[in-house]
DNA sequence: TTTCTTTTTGGCATCAGGTATTAAAGGTTA
DNA sequence: TAACCTTTAATACCTGATGCCAAAAAGAAA
């Protein structure tokens, strides 16, 4: 009886499922020589799940992903904004924007509101987002009407760094917060 | 009981799967209200396929497309991916994701690249971005190639939280950083 | 060699999400 | 009334797994 040792095997067993994820517990038995249950543990260990959850995910990402591209400019609608000092924007979750099963908003489409926002509420011909401390405090869900308001913290006509804090609300419920560090420019100008 | 409920019945049938390809026969009998047998006599009739072979189908057709388009304008091409382990993405910055005056992406492009891997990297049926803290390092630009990696670093296995900690580069270089946390559903659960 | 440990195998119960078949109840219709 | 359509029900079976327990086999250590 001539085995192959484990790391061989685990390492020929993810190559297989690699170059074919459809493969059987079954089928994997029949390449690998060895019986159905160390197939089962060898995938425990890799932590490579069933052949029903392997076709799930990839069913789930071709599908999420057709409709989660859609992210082109400014993120939401400026309904308000006054420069170095505060900004509103709307902006209204829909299919294109949830995980198709749970109707949850995927994370960075709020996060984009925000950003836009805190991006575009600074003065400045060159405004980058430096870093981000941000909070999800309770999922956006299909349908529902985000209204984030920024206000600039510090910072507000100097050249350097700015912070603006944003606050995402869906009615009176606050779903969003975060802190932006922007980076902004010398040159104080407008469009 | 009407004389024309089962055709209405097959047009709604349809456009809930249209809608909503995961749906098990169970789901469906609560949303129309017939029993199982029905919705399985009008699957028969209207040539729909079961739940599993609808799977199937779709991640047949997302392995062939990944095989032959690169997909580009997803948010990130997931080229590897261990759950709950570690997972690595592929994004190109092209001319929607950035300032046109600038060439610089626009930082929630960046962020939704490393989102997406922090969550599609977490083995769960649900999983949510609770928090996270963000550092854009340096700028990315029209053209560079963003290459996020994601490592779990802690919540590996159990329900609760999750701590993902993703870095991106192009080339050696780090443009972003992110530590996130990821909000995870009790483990395998019934939808 | 014997003992201990790891690895592998086998068996059995159970599950989800079905298929396939047969039967029966209810209303419709000629 | 019989013939029919639609709906519901009951049952057996399928696949590709999981979980658990036990036992055999192989390797390493004493």
């Amino acid at each position: 009886m001539e085995r192959l040792p484990k790391r061989q095997r685990h390492q020929q067993l993810s190559r297989l499922l690699d170059e074919n994820p459809f493969l059987t517990d079954r089928e994997l038995t029949r390449q690998l020589k060895v019986s159905i249950q160390t197939i089962r543990l060898d995938r425990l260990e890799l932590a490579i799940p069933e052949l029903r959850e392997r076709l799930k995910l990839m069913a789930e990402r071709s599908y999420d992903s057709v409709r989660s591209l859609p992210l082109h400019e400014v993120i939401g609608d400026i309904v308000d904004l006054q420069l170095d000092k505060s900004g509103i924007s709307l902006f209204e979750i829909s299919e294109e924007h949830v995980f198709s099963r749970t109707g949850i908003a995927r994370g960075h489409h709020v996060f984009a509101q925000a950003n836009s926002l805190a991006v575009a509420v600074i003065n400045d011909e060159i405004a980058l987002t430096a870093s981000a401390d941000i909070r999800f405090i309770r999922p956006a869900r299909l349908g529902e009407k985000c209204f984030a308001k920024a206000y600039v913290r510090a910072g507000g006509e100097q050249k350097g760094k700015a912070k603006v804090e944003v606050f995402t609300y869906v009615g009176e419920e606050m779903v969003f917060q975060g802190n932006f560090v922007i980076y902004r420019s010398a040159g104080e100008s407008k469009t």
